[in-house]
RNA sequence: CGGGGCAUAGCGCAGCCCGGCUAGCGCACCUGCUUUGGGAGCAGGGGGUCGCAGGUUCGAAUCCUGCUGCCCCGACCA
């Protein structure tokens, strides 16, 4: 009897020792698997970025030189960030139209540091017609369809609306016209990056005309704070609020506004710009209208844009070395169920109890995948879902269907629970918004941790190296600014709209400040 | 637009120096069997104008010339 036991021991301690290895050996497997597949942030962190914009399947490059193609998972996240953009403008009074792709070339000679900051990146059309080649194959352009005046590709549309509001605006009944545009625009960059910057962009860009001044700074100042939570609540992504200095303000702007955020190499990135134009675009397109005292005056403008560099700033900011990971509110899928099982019965089990899941989760409103393929194993599955960013995974295997239970993982923090099929919708639902919360709160974290006060060139120079943003007071002049970023390459991201500004005298000059602004490097 | 590198199967690469068998490897793909709780295994199979155009040679992926495209690093930029 005695030795019965101890052979059951023995066996005991002989399956557990073999469980070990085994799970070792796992471990070590899905470690090499990974390295193979995916570059870590420290090994090479723009190589990392490329892997997953890759990888998730979000984009590729294109066979046209710096154009990208947007991958239909991608696509469908930027659908999400337009979907909840665009109620946020619709709600604050905001009405889309669409304006033409090109523009007369004369146009863009009407607003004079509006042409200086584009003229150099701007596609140009110059003829409409293309013919057969008469030397040999193919087609050449045909000189004899030269275009009059040539047309630009837009690079934003300023000129072309405000050549159209000119008509559109007698009196002051006639404003605030607030509108909006979703739209590509062409600049043609020298260096690309798949989202962060691309010669063709997807974007927004809002339009509005004033009576007042006052009402148009509302309107830049309004916008900003939409972009703000929209980034804050639906992105999970922390950002400062800030007006630009004058160097890195927009071509024909009088102030931009802007929100910046920290990527998880340090780097700046700026994720919406709202500007105040003044008369600027009014005057060189002369929009006047007839005030209450029925005097003619020229109108008040302002223009906003977000664009698909969010989905960089998406990427950069909550991934990590398993692939994307994305806040639940922007996941087109927020939850994947796996079925585990060993032959057609238990196939059948499995996706029966994990399309009964799918209905209950659906039913409160939550997207799901069933990923019944029959073609990939359950191993396979995780790691792509993971790749791909999806918050919440559920596992089903007949052992949970015995047990009435299911096996919850979570793309955030990479850990795994198991949980009662009952109740299983709410379950998923407060977990999803605690993913939510969670990303935004390690983001912060991380912006916090990386932000930090420095008050001497010396400590400047050396934190700039450091990443991050750096809190240095500035004289306010141009020359200051640029001797800085010519010294370390950082720039004056924004200057704080939020904080309590204390003078003191700035880090370069010695020369007396207004109050801290944030200097980082940026994309 | 300056400096550097690369171009060979869908993707990643070897072969090139020193020219010579049927151009090879990994992943992916197809078929079959065994598998399926963290990227499955075995067996078999399909897929190539070696970036383009010339030249040298009996013979060129390999040597020479020109062209084109892409990538990386700088300047510019959201």
């Amino acid at each position: 009897m005695l030795l019965l036991r101890f052979i059951s021991f023995l066996l005991r301690v002989f399956l557990f020792l073999r469980f070990i290895s085994t799970l070792k050996k796992l471990q070590i497997l899905y470690q090499t698997a990974m390295a193979k597949e995916l570059t870590t942030r420290e090994d090479n962190y723009s190589q990392w970025y490329n892997d997953i914009v890759t990888k998730a399947d979000l984009a590729e490059n294109s066979a046209v030189r710096g154009c990208m193609v947007i991958k239909p998972y991608g696509y469908a996240i930027w659908e999400r960030m337009q979907a909840a953009l665009d109620k946020m403008f619709k709600d604050t009074g905001h009405q889309n139209a669409y304006f033409p792709l090109f523009i007369p070339k004369s146009f863009f000679s009407k607003e004079a540091s509006h042409v200086e900051g584009f003229a150099k990146e701007c596609a140009v059309v110059t003829h409409y017609r293309l013919k057969n080649d008469p030397d040999g194959k193919g087609v050449v352009v045909d000189e004899q369809a030269k275009l009059e005046e040539e047309l630009i590709v837009r690079p934003t549309s300023e000129t072309i609306i405000w050549d159209t509001y000119r008509s559109w605006i007698q009196s002051y009944r006639d404003l605030p016209l607030l509108i909006n545009q979703w739209a590509n625009v062409v600049r043609w960059e020298m260096r690309t990056r798949l989202f962060l910057r691309t010669a063709e962009f997807l974007w927004q860009e809002g339009h509005t005309a004033h009576a007042t001044k006052e009402e148009a700074i509302a309107e830049a100042e309004q916008m900003l704070r939409v972009y703000a939570e929209f980034a804050e609540e639906w992105m999970a992504l922390p950002v400062l609020r800030g007006v630009k200095s004058a160097n890195e303000r927009f071509a024909g702007a009088v102030e931009t506004y802007c929100i910046e955020a920290m990527m998880q190499d340090g780097k700046a990135l700026q994720a919406g710009t709202s500007h105040f134009l003044g008369q600027n675009f009014a005057r060189a397109f002369d929009v006047q209208f007839l005030n209450r005292e029925n005097k003619l005056d020229y109108v008040w403008a302002t223009s906003w844009g977000v664009s698909t560099r969010l989905m960089g700033a998406l990427i950069m900011t909550h991934s990590d070395d398993n692939g994307l990971v994305l806040p639940p509110k922007l996941a087109p899928i927020q939850v994947v169920i796996v079925p585990i099982y060993r032959n057609d019965e238990q196939y059948r089990l499995t996706c029966d109890k994990g399309r009964e899941i799918k209905q209950q989760l659906e039913a409160v409103g939550i997207r799901v995948k069933l990923d019944d393929r029959d073609t990939q194993k359950p191993g396979f599955k995780f790691t792509e879902w993971e790749f791909k960013g999806v918050p919440v995974r559920l596992a089903i295997g007949p052992r949970d269907i015995e047990q009435g239970t299911v096996e919850i993982a979570r793309r955030d923090t990479l850990t795994k629970e198991f949980a009662s099929i009952d109740g299983i919708a709410s379950t998923v639902q407060l977990l999803l918004e605690t993913i939510q919360r969670n990303l935004f709160q390690k983001a912060l974290d991380f912006r916090t941790a990386n932000t930090k006060p420095v008050d001497s060139w010396e400590e400047f120079k050396e934190q700039i190296e450091k990443g991050g943003f750096l809190l240095a007071h500035w004289d306010g002049t141009p020359e200051t600014e640029q001797a800085i970023k010519e010294e370390t390459k950082a720039t004056i991201r924004l200057i704080p709209l939020e904080t309590d500004r204390e003078p003191g005298v700035c880090v370069y000059s010695g020369k007396p400040s207004a109050g801290r602004v944030v200097f980082a490097r940026a994309y």
